[in-house]
RNA sequence: GCCAAAGUGGCGGAAUCGGCAGACGCGCUGGACUCAAAAUCCAGUGUCCUUAACAGACGUGUGGGUUCGAUUCCCACCUUUGGUACCA
């Protein structure tokens, strides 16, 4: 065969594979496991991005490379199928969702085979298959059937769930009802995010800003009855089991971030007359503090009780429930409109713009329970009815918020944390003029004066505890999780709502059982959205919305579930894909969990992360996994960005502009000067030079031009497509350059010439072994079976020496470089040792493995190379004999000396000593030290 | 604002522990081969000074510091990218 031809060589290869079985994973590991997983695509329409491969080039490499070294690879694949864009996607097109999702599907495993991932596609699985989705809403029903104990700090079934003798006194159905309120999957009457663009409610997590994170449509609150997920029972251990994991400690912030645990206290803060205060106070002081919040007390939450002295007002959430209650007659009307405008508002609205604080009297007062001073409530936006207990105490001098509040309405501000002395603004704060949120030492604060924070913190709490007005409170910035979507294209819920006589619901509730699982969707004509909380589902016919059990008759459930849920424990059922009694084989799972190595994007650290090592320890808890934490190392891949572009700025009548004098308007650039809207101009490489830190016009240096990668995208058709490619280039060199590019974590910019590049280097490879002049696959002259020489065994051994580490610490580009030098000398010898040669293929087939594969087979092998054994080095051979090394003086670099390369520090520094371009740097001088570092350098110090 | 990551030639990037800055690739320049081109192979390629060589000076965002020696460690600042946004 003549000369490299990918497009022969890959699709043989495939084949070869395919039909082999080659990849195929035992069903237990013999000896020791590597469980390697890529984060699963979503089939979108638009087929694979090159995002896409760069991580499952990563994997691929890991794979490829354990298995030589004789671990037993676990390397799945399957498809996050279910949710909003498929759905939207279908209606777009006008095809039923699952018809387009395996539409899309077989396009993605087409891309994905034709990348020669050596994946075990036996175990391929998708969301949104029934034997899948079966068993996600088994996990459902697990967490319907789990009650929290805060004592073990651990989930447990529901019929251990004590019940208190009150409530069994009441009968079964306040049993049931009392079982519903603890299970951890739970329905509540809740503040939702309603997208009407979207038609459904969707999670915190999926709103930014306000508007919906797909789609970009604006997001209201309204009550609505959702199911929602007790995630927050897990928080400390979500936070706490971060320790033992191998994430970057960035992953590791931004999941406890997420989490946002504070520890501070809960304050009551009584609502009655002065002359009543002493009364309740003593009232309070002989019993517990109470567990629902009494009538006549507002209930607070802070982190820095030690400011309690400082408290000069109160402040409530819109939402809060004593806004009735409490609102003068005088105040009503100003406190109705302000409420009924923050309902309106969407979270967008309350939270744009310059922040400016509003608020309203409600004319009511509460007293300040350690100075027994009323205190106005307000009522203001900025206050959070889903946080904490939705009311504050303000402390102006203390919090940038309260401050900026009492500014605004003139109300007091009394500093009671003294700043250090030597604070620039020390006069201003004790006056009440500047904010200040540091630590210091109490003062105006009766016992507490003469404490710093952290002890005032701690002795205003017990002295309140004991008194009964307060005690000590954990919160969670984490909400628990909306578990709900008014969709059609997600997994139904197993559940069924009894309905009376008459038709409506009882409010009683019941599983479906499992062995009718899966509750598969119904056929319906029309699922598209229509803008009310009502779900599609419910227009399904009365055979499947309709159930009667022993005489009862029930609806099910018609919400779905989010498309989140699927992806919660994929990499469980690849273990064990078509079991059919149990979600995980449980011998089977304990062989091969953890995950030991997760590659995805930055995009899931928060949210699929988080959701998936919930679900994980529910199912721990439950005793159907044996390890509290999924996934062991985490890696985030680096976005890839498209080619480098220049772009000038002109005027409309065409006169170019410095973009040192532009800025970003509201529709495009403008100059920053006289606003005048710019054009931007895309300027070609010949036409642009470098002139100190930025680029400029050549033909006019006073043009600055702007030189970035911008993200690939449809609207700016930067778009790569890895089809294109691979036609081009073949899917080896597109394996090779995303893995050269630069280090797998970092963001960088796509090169059409770099592809080139490793195109070129494999090429190199392809001419070093082949004779391109013969019929077939005939070796070149120069491979012969002798010994390599003492350089050659060095150029190999040290070859194999680095590509082997650099493998192990995924720094793929290095590898790379190493095997380019490798052929790079390789080249110039007209005798290549067989052995040598053959390592090289070894060490390539992680990375290029159908080339790898066809060379293999030309140095006279029968058998696929995959499971070859991984060249072993001999650190010895890697050493030269002489080595070159640096003669410094004054830590400057002044000549090299050979020496050899087991040289003593004493014949080191002795052959420096006599080095003679050396003399002449020490001529006059005088050596007042010298340090030798052996097989590194020498450096003089002279004076 | 806050949090995280990062700033090294014309470009992507490399440099186990603080020890020869710029590996490897792209691009560019020159040469060989060729009728010619492509392909391939060979050589060169941080900046500046000097006719040139030998050599020298400077050089890892900026300014300081520690050190015999700093891309690497410390302090302050600037810039870029990503995340986040009233969580009391």
């Amino acid at each position: 065969m003549p000369r490299y031809n990918p497009a022969v060589i890959e699709p043989k290869w495939q084949l070869h594979w395919e039909n082999n079985k080659t990849f195929r994973t035992p069903e237990m590991p013999s000896g020791d496991k590597v469980y390697i997983l890529d984060m699963f695509p979503y089939p979108s329409g638009a087929g694979l991005h090159v995002g896409h491969p760069e991580g499952y080039t990563a994997t691929d490499i890991q794979a490829r490379y354990w298995r030589m070294r004789g671990k037993s690879v676990l390397h799945p694949m399957g498809y996050d199928a279910f949710g909003l864009p498929a759905e939207e996607y279908a209606i777009r097109t006008n095809t039923p969702p699952r018809v387009s999702t395996e539409q899309n599907i077989a396009n993605f495993t087409r891309q994905l085979k034709m990348l020669g991932f050596s994946y075990d596609w036996d175990r391929c699985l998708a969301t949104t298959d029934r034997e899948y989705f079966r068993w996600t809403q088994w996990i459902f029903l697990l967490l319907f059937d789990t009650w929290f104990d805060l004592e073990q700090q651990k989930g447990r079934p529901i019929s251990e769930l004590p019940i208190p003798a009150d409530v069994a006194a009441k009968g079964e159905d306040a049993v049931s009802l009392y079982r519903d309120k603890h299970r951890l999957a739970y329905q509540d009457e809740a503040l939702v995010n309603w997208c009407p663009g979207l038609g459904t409610v969707l999670a915190n997590e999926e709103v930014i800003d306000g508007k919906s994170e797909r789609g970009n449509h604006p997001v209201q609150r309204m009550p609505l009855r959702q199911w929602m997920l007790r995630i927050t029972a897990y928080g400390d251990r979500l936070i706490s089991d971060l320790e033992g994991l191998d994430w970057t400690p960035g992953i590791k912030k931004l999941q406890a971030d997420w989490i946002g645990r504070s520890t501070g206290a809960e304050v009551d803060f009584p609502i009655v007359p002065a002359s009543e205060f002493s009364k309740w106070q003593s009232t309070r002081r002989g019993q517990a503090y109470p567990e629902s919040i009494p009538v006549d007390v507002l209930r607070i939450y802070t982190t820095r009780p030690d400011t309690l002295y400082g408290a000069t007002y109160m402040v409530i959430a819109p939402e809060h429930p004593v806004v009735k209650t409490i609102t003068t007659p005088e105040q009503s009307a100003a406190v109705k409109q302000y409420c009924d405008n923050a309902a309106f508002k969407s979270d967008r609205d309350r939270t744009d713009g310059d922040k400016r604080k509003t608020g309203v009297f409600t004319g009511a007062y509460a007293i300040n329970p350690v100075t027994g001073k009323p205190i106005p409530i307000w009522i203001a936006d900025y206050v959070l009815i889903g946080y904490g207990t939705g009311a504050i105490m303000a402390v102006p001098a203390h919090d940038d918020r309260d401050f900026e509040f009492a500014k605004a309405f003139q109300l007091p501000i009394q500093c009671v944390v003294e700043p250090s002395k030597n604070d620039a603004d020390r006069e201003t704060i004790l006056a009440g003029g500047v904010c200040f949120t540091g630590d210091g030492l109490a003062i105006n604060s009766g016992s507490l004066d003469g404490l710093g924070t952290d002890a005032a913190k701690a002795k205003i709490i017990d002295e309140l505890t004991a008194s009964g007005v307060a005690r000590q409170a954990i919160n969670y910035k984490l909400r628990d999780w909306l578990f709900s979507r008014q969709r059609f294209w997600g997994e139904p819920f197993p559940i069924l709502h009894e309905l009376d006589a008459a038709g409506k619901p009882t409010g009683i509730i019941r599983a479906v059982d499992t062995q009718e699982l899966p509750v598969d969707l119904p056929q319906l004509e029309d699922y598209k959205p229509h803008g009310r909380p009502e779900p599609p589902l419910a227009k399904a016919d009365d055979s499947w919305l309709y159930v009667t059990i022993d005489g009862k008759r029930y609806r099910r459930e018609t919400n779905t579930m989010p498309q989140w849920a699927g992806s919660c424990w994929y990499y469980l059922r690849f273990i064990d894909p078509t079991n059919t009694s149990a979600i995980v084989d449980r011998a089977k799972e304990k062989a091969w969990m953890p995950v030991d190595l997760y590659i995805g994007g930055a995009e899931h650290a928060v949210l699929h992360l988080l959701y998936a090592r919930f679900w994980h320890k529910v199912l721990f808890d439950r005793g159907y996994v044996s390890h509290a934490e999924p996934f062991h190392k985490l890696v985030n891949q680096g976005m890839i960005l498209g080619e480098v572009e220049y772009t000038g700025f002109q005027t409309a009548s065409g006169e170019w502009v410095s973009a040192a004098h532009t800025e970003k308007g509201e529709t495009g650039y403008v100059h920053s000067k006289t606003k005048e809207a710019l054009n931007s101009i895309s300027v070609a490489d010949s036409d642009v030079t470098k002139s100190g830190d930025n680029f400029v016009l050549a033909s006019d240096p006073s043009i600055r031009i702007d030189s970035r990668a911008h993200k690939m995208s449809k609207a700016r058709g930067n778009v790569v497509n890895p089809d294109a490619v691979v036609t081009e280039y073949g899917a080896d060199s597109l394996r090779l350059y995303e893995m050269f590019m630069g280090p797998l974590e970092a963001t960088k910019p796509w090169s059409t010439t770099g592809v080139n590049g490793v195109r070129n280097f494999l090429d190199r490879v392809w001419r070093l072994m082949i004779d391109t002049h013969a019929e077939g696959n005939t070796l070149v002259d120069s491979i012969q079976d002798v010994e390599p020489t003492a350089e050659q065994n060095r150029v190999i051994h040290s070859t194999i020496m680095a590509v082997t580490r650099d493998i192990e610490s995924l720094s793929f580009n290095t590898a790379i470089a190493r095997m380019m030098e490798f052929v790079n000398f390789f080249t110039k010898e007209s005798v290549r040792p067989r052995k040598g040669m053959e390592a090289l293929i070894l060490l390539l087939s992680p990375y290029a493995p159908h080339m790898a594969e066809e060379v293999w087979q030309a140095l006279g092998n029968t058998d696929s190379l995959a499971y070859q054994a991984w060249p072993v080095f001999d650190e010895s051979l890697t050493k030269a004999s002489e080595i070159e090394v640096p003669l410094q003086i004054n830590g400057k670099l002044r000549t090299k000396l050979m020496v050899p390369a087991d040289s003593t520090a004493e014949q080191l520094e002795q052959a420096a000593r006599g080095h003679e371009r050396l003399a002449e740097w020490l001529d006059g001088k005088q050596i007042v030290k010298a340090i030798v570092v052996p097989g590194r350098m020498v450096n003089f110090v002279v004076k």
